[in-house]
DNA sequence: CGTGGCCGCATTGTCCGACAATCGGACGCG
DNA sequence: CGCGTCCGATTGTCGGACAATGCGGCCACG
């Protein structure tokens, strides 16, 4: 076991690196890297347009192809973006969407399962309802009128019902007036989307209960009493896990696309 | 205003598509999305190898550039990787910390205020520390305790403390048993760290705040005492906020890199 | 029989150059 | 001033090329 010295360190921690692994980053990742940090530190702002890819690959003394692959990287991850028909590249910030999709995507490839999901959904969407109690706006208010109207008004069966669930969430999200936990939600109601979809529709009740908890949880907003929306929206919540239950699903069931 | 016709649609919905704009999505989009599609349906596992690019051009008639382009949206996406040192690419799950980080970007370019992250650390990390106090294994608890020890062992401008911190956090996630959770937690407390390193170091009483409440939780989990790490967490992460206005930053500072 | 060194093949990283499509803007015209 | 037209800039895609290198097999040697 000679065989592995230590340096004098005081404890023998496993690592003692001496030699770093060498560092052989492709190229186009180091292009991508650069451009990133300018983006994060600013020097590139929201709305910027690149320059062009042959300019870049100019300016990095790489190819253009090396440049477009380094574009690519940056274009998932939503750091630049192409408005649909346009020629440039314009700096962007991530949308939530794409994170959202990002983080779903890792759920389901971790095969988190959807008491996990609605665990996190415990945890976060009462204090979320609580909060946008007390910040909601006239505006805030009435948009979720409407969407709460709109799922009444929909046809059982219809595919957009669930849509309109999670459209209830994010509008709750957006009156909380924090984009951290609205981004947290938002991942969260997609990733419960599709199993959601089935439970609408196999238990019958399910429809008249999210009607009424969405109602509560609206009334209290209009009283700005948040202890009220925290209370509905627990309720809510834990209303999906019955129907799961209902529903015959497991809830250690990995959730899926 | 005639120029603008509704076809018969009940409500004159904002949106009366007819025509869908034209799907000009370009190859290497399509190409990724193809093998995106296979990774989350699992015909693709983690830890299969992916075939070679220039098969992948055979099969897709495209050309090997094109297939690159598709290949680091996908690498960025974590959806493959790159073993360091191997040349053909591995399908992989998006590891935790590069949806943080993706996450944490985002946060950046939105300029999400401290407040903001906090909140969200208010929310969660309580429900958390309760949830692990639950369900702790020996062996979480030991982890905790060695990374406790560490944190008040490092010397006062250190710059480790700061990920002592947050791998304390990490922690308590991992013994929470929600991987949905813990993918949250990770991302807040990554975009957290840059600002927490001033205000250890500004703060002097900081320190011994964080190893008092530390302990504190500990000895909650190892009681099993839900209430107990739940209320301790909450002190913990209320002085965050304290530490911030004693270091003499305003909570609105957006949370920077 | 195990082991270490050597070699060839497969595969990636990068480059070169080319060309069609098309977006945006300049230009000219009624 | 509105409108069609043309041109340059830029992207999407392609064909091909070549060096570097990881990997697996082969062989010689102990």
């Amino acid at each position: 076991m000679s065989a592995t010295r230590r340096t004098a360190t005081s404890k023998a921690q496993p690592a003692a690196p001496l030699f770093a692994p060498v560092d052989r980053v492709p190229a186009y990742t180091r292009v991508s890297a650069a451009i990133e940090q300018k983006i994060l530190t600013r020097a590139l702002r929201h709305g910027d347009m690149l320059p062009p890819e042959s300019e870049l690959a100019q300016q990095f003394k790489v190819h253009r192809s090396t440049v477009r692959e380094a574009l690519r990287q940056l274009e998932s991850a939503g750091l630049v973006r192409r408005p649909p028909g346009a020629k440039r590249l314009l700096v962007s910030r991530p949308p939530a969407a794409k994170i959202a999709s990002g983080l779903r995507h890792a759920l389901v490839l971790h095969e988190a399962s959807f008491v996990e999901v609605w665990e996190a959904m415990m945890v976060i969407e009462p204090e979320v309802a609580a909060l946008a109690a007390t910040r909601r706006t006239q505006a805030d208010l009435e948009r979720l009128v409407q969407v709460s109207d709109a799922f009444r008004a929909c046809a059982p069966g219809d595919v957009t019902a669930v849509q309109l669930v999670a459209q209830f969430f994010e509008g709750l999200g957006l009156a909380a007036r924090n984009r951290v936990l609205v981004l947290a939600k938002q991942s969260l109601t997609q990733a419960l989307a599709p199993s959601l979809a089935r439970v609408i529709d196999a238990a019958p009740q399910a429809r008249s209960r999210i009607v009424e908890a969405q109602r509560k949880i609206i009334a209290a907003l209009r009283d700005k009493n948040a202890d009220e929306a925290r209370r509905w929206m627990l309720k809510h919540v834990r209303d999906f896990k019955r129907g799961y239950e209902v529903a015959g699903i497991s809830p250690e069931t990995p959730i899926s696309m």
